[in-house]
DNA sequence: GCGCACACATCGATAAACTATGCTTCTTCC
DNA sequence: GGAAGAAGCATAGTTTATCGATGTGTGCGC
């Protein structure tokens, strides 16, 4: 996997978090490492980044996570989708579709 | 069209507006208008946003601007776009493609 | 025993967009 | 002639989110 270039635009962590969610629980580090992942090397997902947005979406009632155990044994904290988050999912990606079709038109409408 | 309902996600902007001065000079209101048009109703440029950025991007050298006159006969400051503009242009764009491929991937991966 | 991947968390700096506001000019319509 | 509104510029203040740095601790492999 190549190095990512691009970071994060923000406003969409918030999409990539919940994506992941949608196929079952998973603890912080992993969320990071499936975005990364599926991401296909262009997209990198801070720490600094990752575990602010972990906690502002369980504020926010769209996660919920409790302390468990890891795939590898050790104590991680697990979180799962809760049904506004599902809600708020299928909002942020509709937005996201609209939005990544508009700027796709106005750059290919001029360039 | 449609009332916008996404706004802008944080740098994106400067693409937009590098884009549509790539066909030719404009002023700043109608690079508003021009992305808008071209953006299918998915996205909205408020003056508070456009405005700082185009000083942005004149002290970056990407754009050069001055005084004329808009299309309606009244006074508006012109801007097109630089050599280093273009180079930048690309950039953006690449990694556009690259963020947005990313993201779709993320989201069809587990949705 | 050493190093590295795993796993959490937070602080401060930075950057960008939005809201609100204010100014001028030109056109349109009554 | 006057009012309304679109065209056009600009900025100050607020908010929000990412990022880099830093710190803690555990388990595994060599």
């Amino acid at each position: 996997m190549p190095a990512p270039t691009t970071a994060l635009l923000p406003g969409t962590l918030d999409l990539l978090v919940l994506s992941v969610l949608m196929a079952g629980p998973l603890h912080g580090y992993a969320i990071a490492r499936a975005i990364e992942g599926a991401g296909g090397g262009a997209i990198a997902v801070e720490e600094g980044s990752l575990y602010p947005a972990l906690s502002r979406l369980r504020r926010q009632g769209q996660l919920a996570g409790e302390w468990g155990i890891s795939a590898s044994g050790r104590r991680a904290r697990v979180y799962w989708i809760t049904g506004p988050g599902r809600r708020h999912w299928a909002q942020q990606h509709k937005l996201w579709l609209r939005f990544a079709a508009g700027v796709d038109g106005v750059v290919s409408a001029f360039a």
